[in-house]
DNA sequence: GCATTGTAAGTT
DNA sequence: ACTTACAATGCT
């Protein structure tokens, strides 16, 4: 900051809101003068609104109807690093600025007074009278030295009414003390307890310290198998950022920042760090927020938006389990907080540490091209070794058409079971949710609200539409012919795998994972713990269980459809296939017992499930890179969708064709536009969606094209229109 | 003629 | 986002 960051009062200041307005308005500077970047509260028509003040005004508006700054917040003021970050944000992803002010103060009372509570402390003064009551407060105070307590803990402690401690207050005896309720997180010790490191593992923490001393940007993908101990090496690169005083981020997905984690963290540092996600609360949510911006928090974990908190000396970004398709989802804002990671390190000078079993190909490219340094961790703790992965030929199998689990994999848990080891039935769910069909005359039944079909939960005796929610009970007869009892659920469910194996091991303890079965994160953390002590002879789960849990009595992992996803039209289909096959049979067998992997599968000479089976792992990112280069596809080409909603079919196709016919922006720069075709969930709650897809040269200026080109059109009535960089999901 | 509902425009 | 101005519809 220097002289010109500053604005006496009357000086014209543009600032920031978090209205949605598309461009900053100037205000006059408050009484006192304000700096470039602090937290400002603004009039706007009759309301008051947070703001940011950005730059110097403009000038440009009549000076006598430009109105002060109502106020300066007290909190700390934006970096300038920050201001630059939100708006590169902003033209990458096309997003408005208001809407990154927005992601960048997510947290409640930013524009109160920093909350105040009382506090009680040992004081001066001596008692008029002594009684019984007054000596154990008094006793209990200097029990814990010069400790203050809050007035509800310190009668408790005492076993006293609050009255007793006021009357204690109001002969000096005891201190009474206004503290902000927003209070520092304990410091994090990077020495507390250093784990022992394999020679491995020691390597590749010397030289992440190494890059995290350099105190410059870099990135480094590091990449481990599954109990290879990715993150005992991480937090090395966490302990040296702390020895240089400098802030560190961990970003998880969410569904992997569990209690479990946070207690790994803090059995290495000595104490826990801020935790950022959905859950938590409003009151944690402003105190990590302010601490952040005051240094009072050193190291964050959190889910993606914790990538928006405002650090002031940020050293380190580990982003683990880097190649998961939630760190791209709308907040609203459409962004991938991997690839935002990276441009944040860049611009504040921290390192950036990718951390996968399973890179994305994104990832694997950079590193192949030299512009993120590569490191490899090889070996396993203890005795286990990867499973032996084999195929099952589904052409081949004796099965019915209404079951799944071939006479292979049957033989296979057998075997498991008389040796008393579990056995893991993987299905992969998404995008291949079972449908509801009548036998007599084939028809499905739909949700009401969406396009998508509903899913039958015996549990629950209902319908379930896993896009929008919406339940209805299982109807008794067909809705469309009437005919009674024929409607059966078709397609691998889990719960109706559940049922095909109780038929078949009437004998054994099912347990089965799926997320809709546990009400809280909670509850699945202990149903998951319950299982790996034994708690299970068969375990059917879904995607959940490729999560890292660790299962050391697991030993047989059988995959019951390996070609969902193989095939359609999404181009990361066979990445996540390959990754996902390599997460779930990385379950297999982590402790002394040598695992198996079982993929039943329809195309094995499939090059996915060749390249799974042997093991190949540079065999298969070479030949799909290779296909995506030839298809000039990311990371390889550049990809963008324009997704249209509206409660009004004609609308949004009418708005679809006319933005399909004046494509010339797209033209200009040699891109292609797509569509529109409906996207693949037609309707979400009421709202009809169309998509076109954009797809260009790798260099080509793809954002200023599409704004030029949506910027043609003003939408009128209920129409919805989001550009979407980089999608990830093509359903 | 005026209340009610929908739509467009402005916020410094 | 939210508020206000104003136009279009509708009801007495």
């Amino acid at each position: 900051m220097d002289e010109q960051d500053f604005f006496g009062e009357g000086e014209l200041v543009a600032v920031l809101t978090t209205q949605p307005l598309d461009r900053k308005l100037d205000y006059k500077a408050p009484e006192g003068g304000c700096f470039r970047g602090a937290f400002v509260e603004v009039p706007l028509g009759p309301r008051k609104v947070l703001g940011v003040v950005w730059a110097k005004g403009r000038g440009d508006f009549d000076y006598s109807k430009v109105r002060p700054v109502n106020r300066v917040l007290e909190v700390a003021p934006m970096r300038d690093e920050m201001r630059g970050f939100l708006e590169r944000v902003s033209e990458y992803t096309l997003t408005p600025m208001h809407a990154m002010l927005r992601l960048a103060t997510r947290a409640p009372g930013l524009s109160d007074p920093p909350s105040m509570r009382k506090i009680y402390r040992l004081g001066e003064g001596e008692p008029s009278r002594q009684t019984d009551a007054r000596k154990r407060v008094v006793e209990t105070l200097t029990e814990y030295g010069g400790l203050a307590f809050t007035l509800k803990e310190l009668s408790d402690m005492a076993g006293v009414t609050s009255s007793v401690v006021k009357g204690l207050v109001k002969q000096g005896v005891v201190r009474e003390e206004d503290t902000p309720r927003d209070v520092p997180f304990f410091r994090l010790d990077p020495e507390h307890a250093g784990k022992d490191l394999t020679a491995d593992q020691a390597v590749g923490a010397d030289a992440l310290r190494a890059g995290v001393r350099s105190g410059k940007y870099g990135t480094t993908l590091l990449r481990g198998v599954t109990g290879s101990g990715k993150t005992e090496v991480y937090l090395e690169a966490v302990a040296e950022c702390l020895r240089m005083g400098r802030q560190a981020l961990v970003l998880l997905p969410e569904i992997a920042l569990t209690a479990e984690f946070l207690t790994r963290v803090e059995a290495r540092f000595g104490s826990k760090p801020a935790e950022w996600h959905s859950g938590v609360t409003m009151t944690e949510r402003r105190r990590i927020w302010k601490m952040v911006g005051q240094g009072g928090a050193q190291v964050v974990i959190g889910a993606r938006s914790a990538l928006f908190l405002p650090y002031q000396n940020l050293g380190l970004i580990v982003v683990d389990e880097e190649h998961d398709t939630s760190y791209k989802q709308d907040d609203g804002v459409l962004y991938n907080a991997r690839d935002m990671a990276v441009l944040r390190a860049s611009i504040c000078g921290a390192r950036v540490v990718l951390a996968s079993a399973t890179p994305s190909l994104e990832s694997w490219a950079n590193a192949e091209a030299g512009k993120y340094e590569k490191l490899e961790l090889t070996s396993r703790f203890g005795e286990a070794v990867l499973p032996e992965m084999k195929a099952i030929d589904m052409r081949v199998e004796d099965l019915p058409g209404s079951c799944w689990i071939s006479p292979s994999l049957q033989r296979a848990v057998n075997t498991r079971l008389e040796k008393g080891e579990q056995s893991l039935l993987f299905i992969n769910r998404r995008g291949y949710a079972p449908v509801t069909i009548c036998r007599a005359c084939g028809h499905q039944i739909g949700c009401d609200h969406c396009d998508a079909r509903m899913v039958e939960h015996r549990f629950l005796k209902r319908l379930v539409c896993h896009q929008c929610g919406e339940t209805k009970p299982m109807p008794e007869e067909c809705p469309s012919c009437h005919v009674e009892g024929k409607l059966a659920p078709v397609g691998p469910g889990v719960e109706r795998l559940a049922e095909e194996a109780e038929t078949l091991w009437p004998e054994a303890r099912l347990a089965v994972l799926s997320s809709d079965l546990f009400g809280s994160a909670r509850a699945l953390k202990e149903g998951i713990n319950t299982i790996a002590e034994g708690g299970a002879d068969i375990i059917i789960g879904t995607q959940l269980v490729a999560k890292g849990h660790n299962f050391p009595l697991l030993t047989l992992v059988g995959v019951i459809d390996a070609d969902l996803g193989l095939q359609g039209s999404d181009l990361r289909a066979a990445e996540r296939t390959f990754q996902l096959m390599r997460q779930v049979a990385g379950r297999a067998g982590r402790s002394e017992k040598k695992g198996q992997a079982l993929l039943q599968t329809f195309q094995p000479e499939h090059p996915v499930i060749r390249a799974i089976l042997s093991g190949d792992e540079l065999g298969f990112w070479k030949t799909e890179a290779d296909e995506r280069r030839h298809a000039g596809v990311p990371p390889f080409g550049r990809m963008a969708g324009i997704i249209l909603s509206s409660p009004d079919v004609q609308q949004v196709f009418d708005l679809g064709n006319a933005l399909a016919r004046s494509d010339g922006p797209m033209r200009a720069i040699g891109a292609q536009v797509f569509g529109p075709a409906p996207a693949p969930i037609a309707r979400v709650r009421g709202r009809h969606r169309v998509r076109l897809l954009v797809k260009a040269e790798k260099s080509a200026p793809i954002q200023a094209a599409l704004a030029q080109w949506v910027g043609q059109f003003k939408l009128k009535g209920d129409i919805r229109l989001s550009v979407d960089i980089d999608p990830q999901s093509f359903y």
